[in-house]
RNA sequence: GGUGCGGUACCCAAGUGGCUAAGGGAGCAGUCUGCAAAACUGUUAUUCGGCGGUUCAAAUCCGCCCCGCACCUCCA
C-alpha cells in the first residue's frame, strides 16, 4: 500500500513521492506570537506532529520546520497596549508556547526560525523579487505585483478578476492594483525596524515563511508545505507567489491544510473571542485527553469542541491505560528473548492490525479509523486476558504493537506516556500522599474483612472523584474527569 | 454574489459502488467481584438530510431541493 495524501493545489488525493527517495522537507506555518496558544493552535501542531510521525514510521526521514512569525501589526499592537517592547512581548509568547504545546508530546522541529533573525535573508528575496520585476517598491514601502504572477489563485482556487470586484481588498492609491500586497514595509516611529536598500523598516506578513523555508531547508522546493485552513488565502496563495517569483521553481508539491476548531460549530477564533486557550483547558483535562480528543476526527474536517467531548477522549484514554496497567502487571517480568523458542513469531493479529492501521494511515491520515484500530487491538488483548491459561508471550507482543503504534499517533509515548499520579488529580482537592494514606488505611480494613468501613472509605475518596479498583495484585485507582 | 466542505444511531465519528454500515461514549441486561470498579458477553441504524434517476447492486454515482459551516478581511 501507498501513502494517499489530499493535497489542497490539486484538490484531490494523490499518491506522496517526496523529491527525493525517502526524505521529506516539511515547513507548517507556526504562531505569530502576540498571545497565548488555543485549542486552534493545538489541532494544527497535533495534527502535523501525526503525520510527520507516521512519515517516520514509514521509513522516511522528516525534515520539520517551524517557524515564529515574531515580528508582526499584531504584536506591536498588543505591545503598546500592554506597555512592553514587542520584540520581549513575542520572546515570552515564544516561550509559552513550547510550555504549553510540549505537554501535548509534539515532536521537537528540526529549527524554529524567527523573523528577526533572519531579515537578511528576507531581504535577498524582496531585492530578488524586485530586480525580476515581481516587486516595486514606492515611498519606502516594496509591494509584490501580483498581476505579474500568471498563476496567482491557483491554490485558493480564486479568480483574480473576481477578487477584484470584491471590494473588500483595501484601496490604497501608492499601490498598482488593489490586489498588490506588501513585502516590506516602512518604518513607523517607535516601532522596530531595520534598515534595507528601499530604506529602515520591517518584513511584511507573508514573505517570512518563503525565506525561511527556503534558508532552513535548502530547498526551492519543499515535499510539504501545512497550515490551517485559514492560511490557504491570502497567506500560502502569497507565498506561492513570492517563492516561486523569485526561485522559478514549484513552491511545495504537496499543500496540506488542517480543518478548523469550532464551538456550537462556528469557528473558534481570537477574533470572535470564542477561543479556549491550552492554559484552561489543562486545568481541567490532561494534554493527553486533548491530543486524543483532536485526533478522533480526520484532520481536514472541523471537530466541535466542548467539555464533554474532552471528558469521552480522557474515558478513551482511560481504556488504553487500564488495559496497559493490567498487561504491565501482568507480563512486567518477561524476557522475550528467553522465552522466543516456544513462541517464535508474532501472533498473526499483530500483523493483521498493523495492516488495518497503515491502511488507514496510508489514506490521506485517517487517525480516526486508525484509533479504531488500536481500541480492537484493546479489545482483544482484554479478551485474551480473560483465559484461563494466560499466553504471556502472545499478549507481551499485543500489548508491544499496541503501544507501538499508539506512539504513532503520539499517545502514550514514553516521557509524556499516559497520565502520572499528579497529573490524574489536578484540580483535585486532594494530593497523591494523601490518596496512599487511605488506601492502605482501606487494604486494612479489608484484610479484616470489615466491608462497611472499607466501603466507607471508598465512598470518601469517590466523593473526591477517585475510583479504586481491586485487582489480584492490589487496589489501582483513576481520577474520574 | 463567488468558491469550498459537510448532513451516518441517544451523542461523537469512520466508511464514497457489492462481504453482517468500523470504533468510542452513553443506556439497558448478564458474567466476574465481599460489594464495587475494570474487563468480558448480549443489546440500542432493515438504514445513511429529502425526493427522483442510473445500475443486477448505492450511504457511496447523477439531478433537483432543504439545512449547517467555512473562505473571499487579521486568524492554526
Amino acid at each position: 500500500m501507498a501513502l494517499f495524501v489530499y493535497n489542497t493545489l490539486t484538490h484531490q488525493k494523490e499518491e506522496f513521492k517526496p523529491l527525493k527517495d525517502k526524505v521529506v522537507n516539511m515547513y507548517v506555518c507556526g504562531v505569530t506570537p502576540y498571545d497565548e496558544v488555543h485549542l486552534g493552535h493545538a489541532r494544527c501542531y497535533v495534527a502535523f506532529d501525526v503525520i510527520r510521525r507516521y512519515l517516520e514510521y514509514s521509513d522516511y526521514t522528516v525534515n520539520y520546520v517551524q517557524n515564529f512569525t515574531d515580528i508582526d501589526d499584531k504584536i506591536i499592537k498588543r505591545a503598546q497596549e500592554v506597555q512592553i517592547d514587542p520584540l520581549a512581548l513575542a520572546q515570552k509568547n515564544i516561550e509559552e508556547y513550547f510550555k504549553d504545546i510540549n505537554a501535548l508530546n509534539i515532536k521537537k522541529a528540526k529549527a524554529y526560525p524567527k523573523v528577526t533573525e533572519n531579515i537578511a535573508e528576507i531581504i535577498k528575496i524582496i531585492d530578488n523579487l524586485v530586480n525580476k520585476g515581481y516587486a516595486y517598491a514606492v515611498d519606502g514601502d516594496v509591494y509584490y505585483r501580483v498581476a505579474k504572477f500568471q498563476k496567482y489563485g491557483a491554490l485558493s482556487k480564486r479568480d483574480v478578476s473576481q477578487l477584484k470586484s470584491g471590494a473588500r481588498v483595501e484601496i490604497d492609491e501608492r499601490k498598482e492594483d488593489p490586489l498588490d500586497f506588501a513585502l516590506w514595509k516602512k518604518e513607523k516611529p517607535g516601532e522596530p525596524s531595520w534598515p534595507s536598500p528601499w530604506g529602515s523598516g520591517r518584513p511584511g506578513w507573508h514573505i517570512e515563511c518563503s525565506a525561511m523555508s527556503l534558508h532552513e531547508l535548502k530547498t526551492a522546493t519543499l515535499d510539504i508545505h501545512g497550515g490551517g485552513q485559514d492560511l490557504i488565502f491570502p497567506h500560502h496563495e502569497n507565498e506561492i507567489a513570492q517563492s516561486e517569483g523569485s526561485t522559478g521553481k514549484l513552491f511545495a508539491k504537496y499543500w496540506l491544510h488542517n480543518g478548523f476548531v469550532t464551538i456550537n460549530k462556528e469557528k473558534m477564533s481570537k477574533s470572535l473571542g470564542n477561543f479556549f486557550t491550552l492554559k484552561q483547558i489543562y486545568q481541567k483535562h490532561s494534554p493527553a485527553a486533548v491530543r486524543l480528543f483532536l485526533i478522533s476526527q480526520h484532520y481536514r474536517s472541523p471537530i466541535d469542541y466542548s467539555e464533554d467531548k474532552i471528558t469521552e477522549a480522557a474515558k478513551g484514554l482511560d481504556k488504553f491505560q487500564n488495559v496497559l496497567e493490567n498487561m504491565r502487571e501482568m507480563v512486567n517480568q518477561i524476557n522475550l528473548d528467553a522465552i522466543g523458542k516456544k513462541f517464535t513469531a508474532a501472533p498473526e493479529i499483530c500483523q493483521q492490525m498493523e495492516d488495518k492501521f497503515t491502511a488507514a494511515m496510508d489514506d490521506d491520515f485517517n487517525t480516526a479509523e486508525a484509533l479504531a484500530v488500536l481500541f480492537e487491538m484493546t479489545n482483544a488483548i482484554n479478551i485474551e486476558m480473560e483465559q484461563k491459561e494466560l499466553d504471556l508471550v502472545k499478549l507481551s507482543y499485543m500489548s508491544r504493537t499496541l503501544v507501538r503504534l499508539g506512539q504513532v499517533l503520539g499517545l502514550f509515548a514514553p516521557g509524556s506516556a499516559l497520565r502520572t499520579a499528579e497529573d490524574k488529580l489536578k484540580g483535585k482537592n486532594i494530593s497523591v500522599p494523601e490518596v496512599e494514606r487511605l488506601l492502605a488505611r482501606r487494604e486494612e480494613y479489608r484484610r479484616q474483612k470489615k466491608w462497611a468501613e472499607s466501603d466507607q472509605v471508598r465512598d470518601e475518596l469517590l466523593a473526591k472523584g477517585i475510583i479504586l479498583e481491586d485487582t489480584a495484585h492490589g487496589t489501582r485507582w483513576k481520577v474520574k474527569e
